[in-house]
This record gives C-alpha cells, structure tokens and sequence, in this order.
RNA sequence: GGGAGCAUAGCUCAGCUGGGAGAGCACCUGCCUUACAAGCAGGGGGUCAUAGGUUCGAGCCCUAUUGUUCCCACCA
C-alpha cells in the first residue's frame, strides 16, 4: 500500500526507526544461503572509549557502501563490528580521571584496583562508540560484536604468543628501545613520531689521561655523557690514530674511559671523535657491544638522572639536567663551543612527550621471517592496494624492519603469558597459567608484569574475530575476508601487522584487497585535532542534517588515497540534494494510483519512457562498475547526475502531460514507469544514504515486510538505444530554444508558433509537440519543408531547424551576425573534423570506436552546416 | 638523507586504460511554471603550475623546474 510521504525531508524523523527495523530484521547478519558467495569485511576497531569523529564516519560510510552494495547484488555479506582495548589511550585517560577525582596514580590503588576502574570504564563508554556507528547507518552484524580484550581474543592472543615464542620469533632481549618518560613505557617503532626539533651541537674536551692533550667530542645529549663508555674515532682518521688505545678521563664524572677505533665514527662529520653511551643511543649500543662497553644507564624511565649514580644531577629531569651539566662544563673550561642545530627528536605518538632510547630488557618479534612472505604478498599481488602507490609505502617499510618490540610497561592489555620462577630463575612461557615450574618444581612463580602492544592483537583481528582459533563454520566460510578499508595513516600500524600475522597463523593472507582512504581534513586544510579545536562532531551534523547528508558529503568528490576536506557547503548541498528526491517521490506518490508498479511491456512505452530507461541501464552500469573499482565518488556523481538533471529536470517534466491525462492508458503505462523507475533510483542510491531511500521505498507499494536493504541491484536493464536517440534530439532542441528565448530576453509567459525542419520527423512527431509548449513555450510547432516567409530567429541543430516567427523582436541585422558566427564556428569544427579523417595516421592508428565517432561528427556537422546555409538565405 | 602526493573556473574538488575541459558552491539574468526557492530556466568565467619531450593527437605519458603537503629515517 502507498503512503504519502510529510511534506518536508526531516531525516530525524526517521532514521532512527530505520535502523531499528533493519537491525531488529536479522538483515544484517550474512545469508546463511550457502549458494551465495561470501563477503566478508572486518571493521578497523575504534578505541573503546572513543568517540565518533569524521575519520571514523569516512571510514564506516565507505566500508558500508561496499557492503549494501553487495548485499543487493546477492552476495552472503558479513561485516564484523568491533572495538580495541587501546592499552595506552584508555589508560592514560582512566589515570587521568583517577587523579582528577582522587588525586590518586595507579600505583596507589594497585593493580587490581585499576584494572576493575578501567573495565568499569570501559563499560561505561563501551557502548557509546557503537552507538554512534549505527548513528551513521553502518550495517554491522552486531550479533559478532567483538573487542580485542573478550576473553575468546585473549585465548587467542596466548595461542599466538606461545606459537611465536615456540617458533623462536618472540624473544626476550636487551635492546635500545624507545621510552616515553611521561607514558613510562616501551614503544615500538611505528609509535614514535619524528619531529624537527632546534637544538645544538656542544663540543666539549675530554682530557686524555696522563697527558696534556685532549679530544673534542661533539653531542646534542650533553646529559648523557655521564653515561659515556668510551669515545669512537674512526680507524682511517689519521687524525686520531695515535689516540686508539688511549684512556681519557670523563668531565664533572672523573671516570676513565678508553678510546676505541669503529667505523661508526665518520670522519666528515662533527669533530670525528664520538663519544659512545650505550645504554642511550641506538648506534652507541651497538658500538659497545663490539667493544664489550659497559652500558651504563644515566636516565630512568621517567626520564630523570638515575639517582645510585653518586652525583650532583641524582634526581634532575633529563632536560634540566642538560642545562646544568652545560653550564658545569661550561664553569670547567671543558666547553668549547656551542652550534645551533635543527635535527629530527622522536616523540611519543599518545603524548608528545621526547622519548628516550634507553637499553632495556624487553619483548620482541623477530621481523624478518614474518615480513619475507607479507612483502612476496603485495609483489606478486596477492594483496593489492587501492590506490596503488600505497604499496609502495607498505613495501618500503617491511623491507626496513627492524624487530618489534610488544611489551608495555602497562596494565591495561594482555599480559605477557611468560612466568618467572622464584626457585631456579626458569622462564616458562605457556597459554594456561603457570603455579608449578616445570622445570624445578618450585611454586614461587612470578608472571612478567608487562602488557603487550595493543596492537598485537588488533594484528590478528581479520581472523580472531572469526573466532579462530576455534574451527568455526565463519573462519572456513569468510576468511580470507574480501576487502580492508582504511585511513593510509594506519598502514605501518595496523595494515601491515595484520599481513603478516594472517600469514603467519592462517597460511593465508588476511585480504586480496587494502582499500585506501586519505584524512577529513578541516575547511582550511588542516588536520581535524582536539589540540586545534577545529574537530567537526558527526554527531552533531547527523542531527542537523541527517546522515544521509553526512554520508552523501563525506564521498562525492572523494577519490582513493586522496584527503578531502570537511565543509558545511558540502552538507548543504548534499542535504539539498536529498531534498530534491524526497519531493520527487513525493511528486511520483501523488499521481500513484495504482499498485502495480512492475515496468510495462516495451510496446506500451513512451520514446521518454524508453529513454530514461536506456539512461537508468547505463547509470546502473557505471554504478556498479565503479563500485567494483572503489570510484565511489564517482559512481555516486553519476548516480546524482541521473537523479538531478535526468530524472527530476527532464523526465518528470516530459511525463507530467501524461500523468494528467488521468484515466487514459497512457496515464496508467506512465505511473507505472516513473514508480518503477523511481524503484531503481532508490536502489542505485541506497548503498550511499539509506535512510531516505528505504524511508521512500517504504512509502512506494512493496511487499508487506520488504525493504530496500535487501532488493536487488539493478543490472540489465533493457535498452532502447534509437528511441533514446531521437528524445536526446528532442532535448537538445529545446534547449536551444529555450537558450535563444533567454539570450533575446522573451517573457517566459510569452507564446510563440515554430517552424520545424527536419530529417527525422518521427523524433518531433504531434505528441511531442506538447513538451514544446510546457517547456520552451511553443504553442503551436508546424513540422514543415522550408522556412517561413515571415523574419524569424532560427535555432539549428544537427537534429532540427526551428524558425520562430518574432516580428516585433527579430533584429535581422543582428540574426543575420550571429547566424554567420556559428557558421564559420561550424566550418571551423568541420575542418577540424575533415582533417583529422584525412590523416592516415589518425585513421589506422586510433581505435575504430574513435574513429567512427569522429565521422559521425562530421556527418551531424555536415548536416548542421547545410541547415545553417538555408537559415542565412532565407533571411 | 630517502620516498610519495598534490598544483584544473573566484572557492572546494572530479576527470577511469591519452581521442574536442566538468560538478558543487559563489557570481550575473529571468522565473513564486501547484514535487521541490533546500527550487526552475538561461549565462559569464579555465594559455589544466612552468619549460621541454614522446604522439596523428597530451589535463592525462616522459624529463626538468617552481610551489605545496605528507610519509619514512639510529649520522653523534
């Protein structure tokens, strides 16, 4: 039963109730039918205490456009929701709020204590992140829902470990990690950020023992020298060849130290002379270790000078310590001179803090074996990325790794399933708990206090959330999953770890497809940040503008890989454009008076019936093909192109004549084509804003407990290509018209007779005759042989010579200039046209498509040249 | 230091494998034509960053230059 539809879009009014009624239908849960094919998405995990915001909407809206458009194309879809614990954004902020509202750190309340805060926390806001993606239209399957801390992930996550430690590719190691002094803890690699930093090179003397020399170090950690080992000069420096050997005593410390000859010392750089501090520099660590170098620790990891070091500096902040060590120096005479310079400092991704590079006994993954075939992956395309550029990114980073440092000085995570006894210092890394050494029988068994890297276990999320590593019926039905969508700022992070951990665990790659998105930046450009304020709430524009806008915003104009930028215009626009369909199927439910909405035989139709059929088969065949390319911005353009310009501006217009012809049989063939069509639209359109398009279907006669959500998509659908043609004709000739009306200021109210030349009378026939009247204001159109003897202006196109009779308007002077202009033009065009056939070049080397349209061309312009020579004659 | 992207209408951006430059917004003109003024009809506006090259043909491919954004990176 038809229902009318308010007389106002309010997309408030009903979204909501929509996504209830989809949900509550089980639709969204993947057709068990086992004959469809699976496909299958998994979500990227938002933090689960966050909250929605526009990289989140982009990311969801595109990832659900895939997924409706395939669910209507008849395939078994499934895409997994979820969230990650997100070890140090959720810790920080429960510490944060702990502090605020007690004044109280972790370490007061104890582990424990926190932990039950943090899931308290987590139920808190848990729900509020998934709420907001169903705000957006998302069609989950949220019977899956998953998190990365559920216990069935935490089983896996051991299984994972305990695999990988077994294999020898999780080892427990001392290394140069990256400390964060404020988070206090480890990071890997991918968390640090690099940033330009102003600082200076000092060069400060170290005595040489015994002797009346000296060397000059040149360093941009002043502070560390407290940790000094040794000083490097290259081997080859002939400079410095007679110091190897030698012992120089340490500034303000008083510590001997040897000189060593290594290659890491360059001889174009700084003084030559390095001083080494393994225990604080990555190189330096590496330097003492092919000396056998003390490492010794200068800073902790809060980042201040260690305190059973036996000097002045106990206690300081690295940073304050610097100034004073500087200054000592300075007092001492051992500072030679101070260079500004700008050079790259890592910070902390979470808190911006300078992290530390600080020797420490940590978990690792060792790279290299897993990276080999995630690399042999993407180059023999196994897995592709969209677009392709990012692979190169992906490439370059696997191909650099370093190991992985997983353990966290945290607490909230998975903790770290190896156990250490208290009887005889064994280390047993197990799934299940461990109280009983096994090697000792001893029962003082401590397990390792760390947590690992969350993204350790968002790494195995495309299976883990299958269910693995149980058998299930999802893991064998829909892993590998068929297509990852996200931001490429999370590749390093997330897109690569999971590659290689599929691998690894599945012996299958995760997904064929990484579909790439770029950044919703701000109106200016900038990045959306909290620290900036210029952050846009969907939330809020959803509530202003229905998310439908939002969704219809966030991809038209948007292309693979490429950011965009968030403007209110665009929503307006995209609002605008929601509204203009809204009244057209208002306008089509108007003049609906029968339920039959299934297209009439081909007989029975219209030339503008067939032609906007024609239009919508090719629409739906770009759609489609675009979708399948993930051009879904432009796929979306031509959806709108059609629904706008061709739709609402020509063929409601070309039909109102009929649908006022009320009991006619032409009226009934008319409503029956524009609500199928209508039908078809919605379709196209609905993977992109879904609210209004099942708000509409709803509204049009459909079978009881249908929605749109699950219609098919249009594919095949008839053409009429010679029909179409001659309707095109008709259009374009009243564009003209309408054009000539404008440029010679004709009152729209204004009616006037026309003179019709054609050579294709059928395409201007009587019935036609009435959209001349409605829509170029036309009142009486005479298809005749010649020209009127009456002054005209005449309108030529390759299709028809319209003469219109305008006594009191019609300049000759003026026609008979203008008429000449578009005839030289036309000469012009045709030359072009002529030369180009001519050219044997053109002519064999151009594909045959091109080459008939080009004679084609001619033809039209031939034919326009000709009519445009009678014009001019007659007057 | 290495790598990548971008540069098209006043603004924001499309332009798919090379075959006569597009949209939205803004602007100008005329319309309250009973689906829609969140609209309709018409219009103006671009040496596609610059210089070369390949090609019958270049916004698109190649080279260089300029500007701009970003990613990666353990030279003290």
């Amino acid at each position: 039963m038809k229902q009318e539809l308010p007389k106002t879009y309010a997309p408030a009014e009903f979204e909501d109730r929509l996504y209830k009624m989809w949900e509550e239908s089980g639709a969204f849960l993947p057709d068990p039918d086992e004959t469809k094919t699976p496909f299958s998405v998994v979500i990227p995990p938002p933090n689960v205490t966050g909250q929605l915001h526009m990289g989140h909407a982009l990311d969801e809206t595109l990832q659900d456009i895939i997924i409706r458009t395939k669910r209507m194309q008849g395939y078994s879809t499934l895409w997994v929701p979820g969230t990650d614990h997100a070890g140090i954004a959720t810790q920080i902020k429960v510490e944060e709020v702990l502090r605020k509202e007690k004044g109280l750190s972790r370490h007061d309340i104890g582990r424990e204590a926190f932990l039950k805060l943090v899931w308290d926390w987590k139920e808190k806001y848990g729900n509020r992140i998934t709420g907001q993606l169903r705000k957006l239209g998302s069609s989950c399957d949220w019977s899956r829902e998953a998190f990365t801390m559920s216990d069935s992930l935490s089983v896996a996550v051991r299984r994972v470990f305990v695999s990988l430690y077994e294999k020898g590719l999780i080892y427990r190691g001392q290394r140069i990690i990256n400390q964060c002094p404020h988070c206090n803890t480890a990071l890997s690699d991918a968390e640090v950020e690099h940033k330009d930093t102003e600082g200076a090179f000092w060069h400060i003397r170290y005595p040489v023992k015994g002797e009346d020399r000296f060397v000059i170090v040149a360093t941009t950690r002043p502070e560390t020298m407290l940790g000094d080992s040794a000083v490097a000069v290259n081997p080859e420096d002939d400079r410095y060849r007679d110091l190897i050997g030698k012992t120089l005593i340490l500034p303000l410390v008083g510590r001997e130290i040897p000189v060593v000859a290594d290659e890491a010392a360059r001889t174009d750089f700084g003084t030559g002379c390095v001083k080494i501090t393994p225990a604080h520099d990555p190189n330096d660590f590496e330097t003492g270790q092919r000396h056998q170098l003390p490492i010794i620790q200068v800073i902790d990891t809060a980042g201040r000078i260690k305190t059973d070091f036996g000097t002045k500096y106990e206690g300081m902040d690295r940073f304050e310590a610097r100034e004073a060590i500087v200054a000592d120096l300075e007092a001492g005479g051992y500072l030679v001179k101070v260079e500004k310079t700008v050079h790259a400092v890592a910070h902390c991704y979470r808190c911006g803090t300078a992290i530390e590079p600080l020797a420490s006994l940590q978990w690792f993954v060792k790279m290299k074996p897993l990276a080999e075939p995630a690399i042999a992956a993407v180059k023999e395309g196994k897995i592709r990325y969209i677009p392709d550029r990012f692979s190169k990114i992906y490439l370059n980073w696997m191909e650099n790794i370093r190991d992985w440092c997983i353990s966290r000085q945290l607490w909230w995570g998975h903790r770290i399933p190896a156990y250490y006894c208290g009887d005889c210092g064994e280390l047993t890394v197990a799934e299940e708990e461990v109280t009983v050494c096994p090697k000792c029988g001893g029962t003082h068994i401590r397990q390792d206090e760390d947590v690992l890297d969350t993204w350790f276990s968002s790494a195995l999320w495309p299976f883990t959330t299958l269910g693995w590593p149980e058998k299930t019926a999802d893991l064998a039905r829909y892993y590998p999953t068929s297509v990852l969508v996200t931001g490429y700022d999370i590749i390093t992070f997330w897109v690569s770890k999971m590659i290689f951990m599929g691998i690894e665990n599945m012996k299958e790659i995760p997904f064929p497809r990484v579909f790439i998105h770029g950044l919703v930046r701000d109106s200016q450009g900038r990045k959306m940040s909290k620290s900036l304020g210029n952050g846009i709430d969907p939330l809020e524009v959803i509530d202003r503008y229905g998310a439908d806008a939002l969704r219809f915003a966030l991809v038209t104009g948007n292309s693979p890989g490429n950011d965009m930028r968030y403007s209110e215009e665009k929503i307006e626009s995209a609002r605008n454009f929601a509204n203009k369909l809204w009244n057209a199927a208002r306008f089509v439910l108007m003049n609906l008076e029968t339920e039959d909405t299934s297209l009439p035989a081909g007989a029975e139709l219209a030339p503008e019936d067939k032609w906007i059929l024609t239009r919508l088969s090719e629409t739906a065949e770009n759609a489609a093909a675009n979708i399948e390319k993930y051009e879904l911005g432009v796929a979306l353009a031509s959806i709108y192109d059609f629904i706008w310009d061709v739709f609402c501006d020509w063929y409601i217009e070309l039909a109102k004549p009929r649908l006022q012809a009320k009991g006619t049989p032409e009226n009934l063939v008319c409503q029956r084509t524009i609500a199928y069509t209508l039908d078809r639209i919605l379709r196209l359109l609905h993977p992109f804003m879904p609210f209004i398009t099942e708000e509409i279907f709803q509204a049009l006669p459909h079978e009881e407990g249908a929605m749109i959500l699950t219609q098919p998509y249009p594919a095949g659908i008839a053409r009429y290509p010679e029909e179409a043609d001659r309707v095109e004709k008709l259009i374009a000739v009243i564009r003209g018209i309408r054009t000539r009306r404008a440029e010679m200021n004709v009152p729209s109210k204004t009616r006037t007779d026309a003179y019709l030349i054609t050579r294709d009378p059928e395409a201007f026939a009587e019935p036609t005759h009435v959209f001349f009247e409605r829509l170029a204001g036309v009142s009486a159109v005479r298809l005749a042989k010649e020209a009127p003897a009456e002054d005209s202006v005449s309108i030529v196109t390759d299709a028809a010579t319209v003469y219109i009779p305008l006594r009191e308007l019609v300049d000759l002077e003026a026609e008979k200039k203008r008429l000449a202009e578009e005839a030289a033009k036309t000469d012009a065009e045709i030359a072009r046209a002529e030369g180009m056939l001519a050219n044997q070049a053109f002519v064999s080397r151009a594909p045959a498509a091109v080459v008939n349209a080009e004679k084609e061309k001619l033809e039209k312009l031939r034919i326009k040249r000709k009519a445009l020579t009678e014009a001019l004659a007659k007057l």
